[in-house]
DNA sequence: CAACTATTGGAATAAATATTTTATTGAGTT
DNA sequence: AACTCAATAAAATATTTATTCCAATAGTTG
């Protein structure tokens, strides 16, 4: 409709669609007064019940919002969408990633398709750059205080600190014989040089405590390790990717992490983190803060022995 | 169904299904191994990615997970739902009820600057994470487009890609050797295990390219290595962290990272990232892309991420 | 080695959901 | 008071989505 131009429309349509919920939320605000009736009882619901929004069908949202189902699409339609579906769709996303702001960014670039193949790295980098601040915030979300603490709490009562991981965990484990060797605790790291995984079995005892760090699809050597750990009662501490984990049984406390992926390959930012935080705790709640440098000595890190 | 009881049932189903998703990860979690594969695939993927699946369509999530659509059915059907729908609703409801929950939570607690020290654990996960984030997106920021190629055009003209950093940067290159590693592309990294460095120098060739890594207070060994590669006419892409590295001018390309601090410990996760964007702009670029995934056998990966 | 069973992917079917169209209501205007 | 126009809900249609059924394959047991 709106063959002639002429007359004031009651509703200008957008020209585009928003692009993201909060650019939706922008304009409904904004244009709210001139909506009519029942499109501002949808617009204020859409504005209160986003996850609604976003889980439900448009009958059920019309229902909630106690409006009919056709007012729903004429809405979306006021706002420049094609249907209700497209309008829901931002409420989706937004819950699939929910980050407070830098995200959005980096959903539109990753959304074009045109961008020019010369600067395929820096896509790359964004790309790897925005799932792992998912995979941090979805961290953060997923990991209770007590379960850190209990973590923390097992390695401080460690005699010796044994750290294990292979493949794509053993970076993982390196950063963390890195950190605890400053902290001036004793760690074991299982490095599987010179064929001497065999004899450094025999270093585990019943005192010490096994990080052991294991993803899909779980090294055979990481087992090995675990398994014999608990047979000479060392303390397992496993930080892994899912409950399916095979180690996951063997283990007397378990931290999972999700990391991002891309392209089949998968970041360690997520678990780098952890085991940062882990070491930062241990240090802060059993070793006595003197171990910390100050809070943000900027630049120059006076006490750091070497990085 | 299932009338005639006498029969051995294909898989016994769960005499009622779960009520909530945390009795279904449960069950999930113990069935497992019973599981046959593609049910397997499907399980890790609801342990995985709960609010995909309360978000996506039994489509989108089967594609998700690589498996077909009907699979999911038959998933569901095992665990005692009549259809995939039922067990989606669960996550639903699950997330329509977590969401302002812990959205709360994290608000308060990121507020809230004087948090006892009970959860300190938490607490240093949240700082690492923000921070983490934070250097994240000045990394995408700093790292130019024509900078990034150019490191995977050098990387992809080597006949030998050699991986050297000590200490702290020492994650950083395990990881970059695991990614190369999988990439078929031949590399070698300076492990330093059993005083082999010396040796070990002489496997850098004209031909070759050395993704060295240093940060501040830039380890001696790595320098060395440099100034050898330098020596043998052996081209040198380095990451670092400042202008003023000592190694700077060694160096024929250089990528420069800030990491996030907490504590006086430096992070790793923007160098991680930076790898990580590496590889896989090397891959994209010069090698095409039959060369990615094979990192995971079970999990495909989702192009876009459905919803 | 053969017969059987379990498992899987694909196509057809059924269900549900969204969207368009149509008719009606109510308010404002001449 | 009759007309016009916008707004709405109900019904009808079109589309998407889930489920069932069947054929083919691979793995197992006798």
């Amino acid at each position: 409709m709106a063959t002639a131009p002429s007359t004031t429309n009651t509703q200008l349509t957008a020209t585009q669609p928003a692009a993201t919920q909060a650019e939706l939320e922008q304009q409904i605000s904004s244009r709210f007064n001139s909506l009519s009736d029942r499109l501002q009882v949808i617009g204020r619901y859409l504005l209160d019940q986003p996850q609604a929004v976003a889980l439900g069908t448009a009958a059920s949202v019309a229902q909630a919002a106690g409006v009919h189902a056709s007012a729903l699409v004429r809405f979306a339609n006021a706002f420049g969408f094609t249907g209700f579906s497209e309008l829901q769709q931002l409420y989706k996303t937004q819950l699939l990633q929910n980050q407070p702001d830098y995200q959005q960014r980096i959903a539109a670039v990753q959304q074009d398709h045109s961008v020019p193949a010369d600067s395929a790295g820096l896509n790359y980098l964004q790309q790897i750059s925005s799932a792992n601040q998912q995979a941090l915030n979805q961290l953060c979300q997923s990991i209770d205080a007590t379960a850190l603490s209990a973590a923390t709490s097992l390695l401080a009562k460690a005699r010796l600190i044994h750290l294990q991981g292979a493949r794509r965990a053993f970076p993982v484990v390196s950063y963390a014989s890195y950190l605890l060797g400053n902290t001036g605790l004793a760690v074991h790291l299982f490095d599987g040089t010179g064929y001497m995984q065999q004899s450094a079995l025999n270093l585990l005892g019943a005192d010490d405590v096994l990080l052991a760090v294991s993803f899909a699809p779980y090294a055979a050597e990481t087992q090995t390790v675990v398994q014999r750990a608990k047979a000479v009662g060392c303390k397992v501490l496993l930080i892994t990717d899912s409950r399916v984990s095979p180690l996951y049984q063997l283990a007397d406390h378990t931290l999972l992490v999700r990391e991002a992926e891309l392209h089949a390959f998968r970041s360690l930012g997520a678990s780098m983190s952890l085991v940062q935080a882990l070491v930062l705790g241990l240090i802060h709640d059993h070793l006595g803060h003197d171990h910390l440098g100050h809070d943000q000595a900027q630049t120059a890190k006076p006490e750091q022995p070497n990085v």
